[in-house]
DNA sequence: TCTTTATTGTGATTTAATTAACAGCGTTAC
DNA sequence: GTAACGCTGTTAATTAAATCACAATAAAGA
């Protein structure tokens, strides 16, 4: 299958994500202009998507929609468990630590990094604390290719290299520093003062239209 | 002038973040494939974009720093502060308020919101915490028009509905639900699980051409 | 002064993403 | 049994975004 655009995925996931909260016993099967309104794209769109992963819905009935969620899942998901480290157990940190365990089959964060002492050896919000300096070692052991970095601007970019260097391929960099790193490295950036200024841009555009959703 | 799409806008408030970065005593002017360089734009994207908000530089010596900076944050910013209000002291709410303390001139958390009593009425890292039943009351009178909400999904639409009631018209979203508000708001999703997806996805195509960084 | 050089600014082009439009289908109602 | 309905799947059309390509330009050097 040829490689589908970023937005796309995005969709794709968040399809999954509003298909999650459905009771399946009292919503069995939803049309795509339900979906529409869920998300605020157009229906068109959606079933444009869903046509992208080969899903087929029932002209009548609509999408089935506990096999529409399979589905999704199956193109979303590895199809075994992906381990994620977190690296900086700051509020930061730990906030998103506290907030994923257990909310996805297939990703689990399974590894935190700290250089303060005090944290390492310990488990925080259920995760063990690891310390910096064996970064390397144990995300290989742990076969881990996805990292959260939370931990301040000056020190991102040199930690970031050894990520890369350990064999991760996929990085969702908080510290406000665009990361130098190959481009076979898969960067998502998320800085927060970045997002509240554009919140802040917006929200003094009287738009006449009407703004449409954004995500993540 | 006319309505710039959201990605110029997310890229122009990323050319002012890294001027920001850099020294002006040392670096006067920047050429546009050096910010190409940092930033994983075409020089030519960059150009159309300064273009765009009017700003012009020199054929020879590129544009200046300075300047540029100046001529970004009067296009980016309010003429005068935006104050901007947290709901939600828990983890998140607190390391987004600590990490944003200071770092923008027009832009600053002067309120924050929850329900737990044992905050209300104190300064929680800097800012003062209000409880949530008074939120419409403090948000008039701060005259606040942005929010970010970084509280559990169960309270999150209600909360966006009062924000919107007490005229915020912008909301940051962290909380990962679908925020079903009045178009004439403008809402940026952030879910943080989504986020992971997305980077555990990537990482594991591989891409041919390699990636290009993705923003905020 | 004139030439060379490396850049900007921008119309033209290309590529990507979204929307529109509708044929075909399964279900239901009669 | 068949007619009517409202949906999906998909092609075509449209719109939006990014890139290309080059004339215009200003500085520096001969």
């Amino acid at each position: 299958m040829k490689q589908l655009p970023e937005k796309t995925i995005e969709r794709l996931i968040l399809y999954r994500r509003l298909l999650m909260g459905l009771n399946p016993t009292e919503k069995v099967f939803i049309f795509s202009h339900e979906l529409a309104t869920m998300t605020g794209f157009s229906a068109a769109q959606i079933r444009r998507d869903l046509m992208a992963i080969g899903y087929s819905g029932s002209p009548v009935k609509g999408y089935d929609v506990k096999r529409l969620y399979e589905s999704l899942s199956d193109f979303i998901d590895a199809p075994d468990m992906q381990n994620v480290a977190i690296i900086g157990l700051g509020q930061l940190g730990r906030a998103i630590v506290n907030y994923f365990r257990g909310r996805r089959q297939k990703l689990e964060i399974t590894a935190a990094f700290d250089k303060d002492p005090a944290k390492i050896g310990r488990v925080v919000n259920g995760v063990r604390c690891y310390s910096i300096d064996n970064l390397e070692k144990i995300l290989r052991e742990k076969g881990i290719d996805v990292a959260i970095l939370a931990i301040p601007e000056e020190q991102a970019q040199s930690i970031g290299e050894r990520l890369v260097q350990a064999g991760v391929k996929g990085v969702l960099n908080y510290a406000p520093i665009q990361l130098h790193l190959p481009n076979t490295i898969y960067v998502e950036n998320r800085d927060m003062i970045m997002a509240v200024e554009k919140v802040a841009y917006f929200s003094r555009q009287n738009s006449e239209e009407g703004f449409h959703e954004t995500l993540s």
